[in-house]
DNA sequence: CTGTATCCAAAGGGATACTG
DNA sequence: CAGTATCCCTTTGGATACAG
């Protein structure tokens, strides 16, 4: 695989920005990031409030303590979350939002609500796509 | 709305409705579809304006056929882009979103927009955190 | 309690060859 | 042109064991 920043379609008529699709582009750098299987639930999660590790893995169905972990490494080396020790034994650590993670929450506010009302639609698009297939299949096994 | 916003867990006694931060709630699932390595990036490209196949590999620098392929059948069969073929040979076929999928657009808007003006802050602040990890090593490596 | 390390299975995705 | 099929390497992520 190739760095893919190059890209000169020069289509005839696209308004295309150059670099704007490349692979490499924010867009793509983001997803890259929180489109993990875990990322947003965190993020999610700690914009509602403060939480320690236990909650967090309590909170969140299925996910193994690798994944926490390594998520919320991610998460905090992306200057998304921080992350405080508190004491001594047991220790206890307590994971924040910072105001760019903040941030970033706001912006994914309309896809979060967009997902809530119209997954549905998709599903249902899958369904009517699909039940074509099974239907085109049977034409072929049964042709009139 | 929703799930995924309106919570008032009290901190400690974690109050949080139990599925609402299952893995998979619908901000999971929209994830898990166009979080792919393609996906939106298709989707901008058709937003923009309707483009045959080759256009779109040529768009796009470092997609394979086959990804290309797959993520647009994909995106049919979520209703979010139509696919109409064109006459014989050579077939030409041209792929368009749909309204669905204008509005999903339109909803990663801010999530785009914030992805082109602060991954530029994400960057820095890895670059803070791995200096700080670096930092550490060399102070383990060079104490006092 | 909060992690890290290891092992392993499954999914993602690129290269290539082939088809209508 | 617009795909599909195959091979195979890489990445993701769960289970488990161990540690401060």
């Amino acid at each position: 695989m190739q760095d893919g920043t190059s890209l000169s379609p020069g289509y005839p008529g696209d308004t295309v920005r150059g670099d704007a699709y490349a692979a490499d582009c924010p867009t793509r750098r983001l997803l890259d990031r929180v489109g993990d299987k875990w990322s947003v639930l965190i993020l999610l999660l700690l914009g509602d409030s403060p939480r320690r590790f236990s909650e967090l893995k309590r909170c969140i169905a299925g996910v193994s303590q690798k994944m926490l972990s390594q998520t919320l490494r991610s998460l905090e080396r992306d200057g998304l979350v921080t992350r405080e020790v508190d004491g001594s034994v047991p220790i206890k650590v307590v994971y924040r939002v910072t105001p760019l993670g903040r941030e970033l929450l706001g912006a994914l506010r309309q896809m979060i609500d967009w997902a809530e009302t119209r997954m549905g639609a998709v599903a249902a698009a899958q369904a009517r796509y699909d039940a074509r297939g099974e239907t085109a299949a049977e034409m072929v096994a049964l042709p009139g």
